[in-house]
DNA sequence: CCAACATTACCACGACTATGTCAAGGTTTG
DNA sequence: CAAACCTTGACATAGTCGTGGTAATGTTGG
């Protein structure tokens, strides 16, 4: 039943995507990505699904960005009240974007990765 | 100069705004509330930011997110590269909501908060 | 001048993220 | 049936988030 039927077994489908089987637990525990079960209870894998998650790992590199930010993104697009009481708090006077969005925590995000590489 | 002038000093702004000191200069790091400064450094609240913080510590309290997803939100909202690449990997085929965003991670999110009441 | 307050730079700590690994126990398949 | 694979659950670890301190040093205001 491996890659003949409904979709490929978690290995495999760790295989074409580049995550561990660990990491594609963990993503549907993130509640971003949940494969149907076989009646055993084995993940089985999608073509749709496969591709989402390889656009989600380029998604998450090319952007530097966690498995809990796509999950607070999927949670406004999922809920208005939320979405809306968080775009009413960032368009309320936007404290002009120059001063700090990209200079400020431009730093902040990068600080942790040079601790890694201040070690060299 | 304490309130007469062109703004609240951090310890002022804590007291109104319901942050501790340390936590404001927090949120400033994280590039959400930048104050001006006096010619000497110091960090000068105006009524629009006070007000702000006070929305801000409400919206995180009220849905259960960090300053970190705001911040993340903040940078959706300033980047449309990275907006348009997560709006994109959500809207495509959704997995169905219902399946799993409300219910599943849901639970994800509220395992870490039963934890501590599991103590009990 | 000096008490009160600010600033930045650390240390610390518990909780959460991202990963890996291992164990105990079902499933599939040759 | 046995090897190979899957499942959940637990343990482990490095790094981040959210917070609170403290120290060393500069600023303000009476």
């Amino acid at each position: 039943m491996l890659a003949s039927m409904n979709g490929l077994t978690i290995n495999e489908a760790a295989q074409t995507t580049g995550w561990s089987p660990r990491m594609l637990r963990y993503v549907e525990q993130a509640g971003l990505i949940a494969p149907e079960r076989s009646a055993s209870g084995y993940r089985l894998y999608g073509p749709a699904q496969l591709q989402r998650l390889r656009t989600l790992k380029e998604l998450l590199e090319r952007f530097d960005v966690g498995l809990s930010d796509v999950a607070f993104a999927a949670r406004m697009a999922a809920s208005a009240e939320l979405r809306e009481a968080v775009q009413e708090w960032l368009t309320a006077q936007p404290h002009r974007p120059e001063d700090v969005s990209a200079d400020d925590w431009l730093r902040f995000e990068q600080e942790k990765h040079q601790k890694l590489l201040a070690v060299a």
